[in-house]
Parts: C-alpha cells; sequence; structure tokens
DNA sequence: CTATACAACTTCGTATGCAAAACAAGCGGG
DNA sequence: CCCGCTTGTTTTGCATACGAAGTTGTATAG
C-alpha cells in the first residue's frame, strides 16, 4: 500500500490531465516535454502512455505522433452502449455471487448517496462522486470476473470526459440515487435479470442526460 | 507496411508462445531471460509484456513476478459470455454500417470456410483458421467503433487457449460454417438483431464445444 | 514567385547502466 | 531443533545515451 510508483504517478497525472480538460483533445503528447513536466524521465512516461494507448484515452497517428483522442458524439454513445452492457453483465453476475458483505456495504453506499443527492456543496459533490465509484468498484468485484475488471478499464469512467460539456441536472441525480437503491435490492435479493436490467437502465439514463439521444 | 519493430517481435512471439503452450500456464517470464533468448535488450520486450499484462495473458503477482495467466474452466465460461456479447454488438452494428465490400467480402470467405468443411489436411484447418479470423475482423471493421476493438483485444482468440484441450468434432465445423453463412446473410438484409443474435449463437455453440457448459 | 533539394533539428525506438526492492541462503541465538 | 537476522544474489524500475526516422526551415534554381 506504499507505493505510488513513478510509472503510475505519471499515467494517472496524465489521464487526470484528459480527463478534466486539461490536456484537450487533439493535444500533442510529446514524451520529453512531459518527462520534464513532471520531473521524471522518459521510461515511466513511455510507459504510461503505453497505457493510455491501450485503453484508448491517447491514439498514434502516422509518424511520430501521439495525441489525445477526441470523442465524437457518436463515439461517445458507442462508449455508453458498451458501458450498459457490460455494467449490466456485472450486475447480473453479482446478484449470484455477492457475499453478504458486499450487499450490505451497497446498501450503504446507496443510502450515503441519498443523503447527498441533491448535493448542496462542491464537498457533497465530490463526495458523491466517489461513492459513486465505490459502488460500481464494489459490483465489479462482486461479479467474480477478472476478466470484466481488465475490459471496464478501457470504458469506465470515459462518461467524465463529457461532464466537462453538462453537468447533471438535480433530477438526473435524484433518478440516479434511486437507480442505486433499485441495484442494491435486486442483488440482495438475487435476481440476476433484475439486477442487470436496472443497472442498464441506469447507464443509459446517464447516457441521455449527457449527450444527446444519437438520433440515427 | 514495412516494420515489424523489435517490441511487436517480442509481443507477438511471446503471444504465440502463450496461446500454443510452449509457455505453460503459471510460467514465470523474465525481462532479462526473455530478451537474451529473443536476441533483443530488456526494453522492448518489457514493453511487450507490459501489454500482455494488460491484455490479461500474463498477471503481476507481489513483488517480483509476472507470470503467464491460467483460465479455469468458468473464467474460460465467462470469456465466451463476454465475447458472445461483444461479437454480437459488433454483428448488430456491422449489419447497419457494413459498406457493400464488406459484404462481398463476408460471403466470399462465408464460402471459401464451407468449401474446406470438415477440413481434409492440416493445410484447410490452418486455412479454415485463418479465413475465420478474417471473417471476424472484417465484422469488427464493418462495425465502426474504435472502442469496440480495443475491447476485443483481450477477449479475442483466447479460446485457442482452449484448442489445446480438445479439437473441434466435424459436426461442430460443419455448424459452424452454417453460422457463417447465417451472419452474412443477416447482415446482407441489413438485420440487426438477427445477426447479432446468430453471432451470439455461433459464440456459445464454440463455447459447449470447448468447455463443459459450466454448470453451476 | 514557386517548387525542390538539402541541412539542421525533433522525436521516438532501443540499448545499457545504476540503484533499490525482493528473494534466498546461511549463520547465530534461543 | 526451530526461528529470526543478516548478507549476497537476482530482478526489476528508472535514468541516460545513442542512432534512426521524421519534421521543419531555408536557400537556390527554374
Amino acid at each position: 500500500m506504499s507505493e505510488p510508483s513513478a510509472a503510475d504517478h505519471a499515467y494517472e497525472a496524465l489521464r487526470r490531465d484528459i480527463l478534466s480538460g486539461t490536456l484537450p483533445g487533439g493535444a500533442r503528447l510529446k514524451e520529453q516535454a512531459l518527462a520534464k513536466t513532471l520531473g521524471l524521465s522518459r521510461t515511466p512516461v513511455r510507459d504510461a502512455l503505453n497505457r493510455l494507448v491501450h485503453e484508448g484515452f491517447a491514439e498514434r497517428g502516422p509518424g511520430y505522433s501521439t495525441r489525445v483522442t477526441e470523442f465524437s458524439d457518436d463515439e461517445l454513445a458507442q462508449i455508453f452502449e458498451l458501458r450498459a452492457m457490460l455494467e449490466g453483465y456485472a450486475a447480473r453476475r453479482a446478484a449470484t455471487h455477492a457475499t453478504a458483505d458486499e450487499i450490505a456495504r451497497l446498501h450503504t453506499l446507496a443510502e450515503a448517496m441519498s443523503a447527498k443527492t441533491p448535493p448542496s456543496s462542491a464537498d457533497d459533490f465530490s463526495a458523491l462522486a466517489r461513492a459513486n465509484e465505490a459502488f460500481h468498484a464494489t459490483i465489479h468485484e462482486a461479479a467474480r470476473s477478472p476478466r470484466l475488471s481488465i475490459l471496464m478499464a478501457t470504458v469506465i469512467e470515459v462518461g467524465l470526459v463529457a461532464r466537462t460539456y453538462r453537468t447533471y441536472s438535480p433530477r438526473d441525480l435524484i433518478r440516479s440515487a434511486a437507480h442505486h437503491h433499485e441495484i442494491a435490492d435486486a442483488i440482495a435479493a438475487r435476481r440476476p435479470e433484475w439486477a442487470q436490467s436496472a443497472m442498464v437502465s441506469h447507464v443509459l439514463a446517464a447516457r441521455s442526460s449527457i449527450g444527446e439521444p444519437a438520433a440515427r
């Protein structure tokens, strides 16, 4: 529990800057410059860049160019569809495999989120975000599917990219809190299909509150 | 089109050795030893190992240990479920987005596979495998979803690991060939749900022909 | 004035060196 | 006889060096 290794540090710093928009889409990522900025050598930066590219946050163009990926509206919609599938699968499995401990934690977290909804301060908001993350992380663990965790890494939180575009409305947040309770209940009741369906609703609802419905 | 870069070379070599069983599950991966074996320095090997870990073919234990991942029967079953979901999604999107060229290619490949089914020689078999790969790759391209391609990398072909356990029966191969035709037809007819369903059947059928049905 | 060729400078891929963390073995004390 | 400490070896993480591929800018010829 001690090691913020240099490569991890670089990875998280870059990722944060990408998600927060400090590094806007299309920005060029140069190893040397980043290394100097972060006070590291090129090696760990290179490592971090590889991870980001692999996870789709950055893209390697032809020649010497690595850029922050830009997400088109269409691509964002696809990401939400994929997330809905994978999170739904996780919830379904969690309904079968979750331990009593995990179920209790889900209820606790859902309750905590309800208490802060709608958030009345920036602190509330960040607490909400953390609880939300913990909630989903608990479900991923409870799914008992290591491969799933790997997949989620490339799709998770990309919604945060869009958070810069539009903030969630109180109405959306209230619905979100209700969803969390429903999901926790479904898992506690050991009903996989209900859990899956509720989770899919939850993710797709988040989509429509961010981008447009991606009409075709 | 010229550059089998050293890192890529190392990656493909290691991956091949893992999938073929030359590096059995649980085997330890030491950078220096591998570098010497491959005639490279540690850097590109390190790169390749990171990729493999990220894609789930290798795992980093606590301390200095990187090992080839072992797939339990249960995990294998999960991988097939995930593949079914993702491939189904790809087929669904392909039904909408595929170009005439791509559809023609799918028909051609399906025909080629039928012609070699059941395979009467090792050459036939490898031709079949190549065509099968091309078939699925074409669908992935036609899905027009870059994110999906990234996800598939961690799930694709893991079935090949299991190929060492049991070979496909002629009966399975005949059904598989029929599936390919059905999928191509569904995409050509621009019917997303049919394409998706046929693809899910295709993948799940492959599962039951390899492992057991993952009874609970 | 435009276009092409050349030269200087970036930028990345790979190799190597170094230091710290982890593991293993051997030794001494209980 | 067993346990813990210490020392030596292995293995990795990070930094730096070098060469090759790419990019940019300029000057000259047409």
